[in-house]
DNA sequence: AAGATCGCCTGCAGGC
DNA sequence: TGCCTGCAGGCGATCT
């Protein structure tokens, strides 16, 4: 499931092979692939053909490639999303959905994506806060890679919250980038419960989850990015492994590796929380004084 | 109005 | 064997 390290993998990927190239034909195989154009699948085709890509670029799990229009073309992996770039020759992925074919005749760039929910769209872009996003992700944070996150404004903004800690780290308009398994691994490696109360934690304890999420997705990242199954694989057609080394998500009743204790996983926001119930103890419901 | 929940979507593992 | 259920889970829409 690519979170910010997959995607910034791709993004990279992409930048070698995408970068002043002319769009001269474009192919929507699946309607749901491109739902978050909402002038539809046509106009997405319109205004792409002729465009010249001048970047990729990435906030959280988003990436987008501006064009010499002025708009960009922006893309979420979703859950099993993957952009290909391929020889025109190589036979159609079962779930290809997005085909765009170049002017120079080169490698086309395919999005395929199992399970849909992911998806492609071409907007105008808006300036936010000092940075220039496309207009439908205006409201995704700075994810903490960027060189202008801040990570006091992050304290304060999550001490200001009344919820879960780890809802909290998955709330893209907080902080953008962390799924469910960064989410997870950054909680084990603070010792703090996903269920921790944002407005009790301690700017110092603050500091130190969101420590951890850099930690632990700038390592991933420098392995490649995670994988856990075969839909999540890189531009270059290669999966990232990194899984070796998550030491709570997917690890139900495996020793903890600080303690021993066996991982426990609950169910979490129609998802599940892995978590060492000795190193990341259940905040008590007692209500502390201001 | 912020916070919590729902529905989307496909493939696969596991139970019977 | 094949049907059924649960699970994977990000995110916009929709509730409270």
């Amino acid at each position: 499931m690519p979170e910010l390290p997959e995607v910034e993998t791709v993004r990279a990927g992409l930048a070698r092979f995408v970068l002043d190239r002319e769009v001269a034909a474009v192919s929507v195989d699946h309607p749901r692939a491109v739902r978050r154009h909402v002038p539809g699948a046509g106009d997405f085709t319109s205004r792409l053909i002729g465009r010249r890509i001048l970047s990729a670029q990435r906030r959280g799990k988003y990436l987008w490639l501006p064009l010499d229009s002025g708009e960009a073309v922006l893309a979420h992996l979703g859950m099993s999303g993957q952009l290909l770039v391929q020889p025109s020759t190589a036979p159609a992925e079962k779930h290809l959905r997005v085909r765009l074919q170049f002017a120079d005749s080169g490698p086309e760039l395919r999005f395929v994506d199992q399970r849909t929910f992911g998806g492609l769209s071409v907007e105008p872009m808006v300036e936010v806060d000092g940075d220039v996003v496309p207009v439908s992700i205006a409201h995704i944070a700075r994810d903490p890679l960027d060189p202008r996150f801040e990570p006091a404004r992050f304290v304060t903004a999550l001490r200001r919250k009344h919820t879960e800690l780890k809802r909290a780290l998955l709330d893209q308009s907080l902080i953008s980038g962390i799924g469910n398994i960064y989410a997870d691994e950054a909680l084990w490696v603070a010792r703090l419960h996903y269920a921790r109360p944002t407005e009790k934690l301690a700017p110092a304890r603050a500091r130190e989850v969101l420590a951890a999420a850099i930690d632990v997705m700038t390592a991933a990242l420098a392995a490649g990015g995670t994988s856990f199954d075969s839909l999540y694989v890189n531009v270059n057609g290669a999966s990232g492994y990194f899984d070796r080394s998550l030491q709570a998500y997917g690890r139900e009743d495996k020793p903890c590796g600080r303690c021993g204790t066996p991982i426990r996983r609950e169910p979490f926001m129609n998802r599940s929380s892995y978590f060492c119930p000795h190193c990341q103890r259940r905040p008590s419901r007692a209500v502390l004084p201001l």
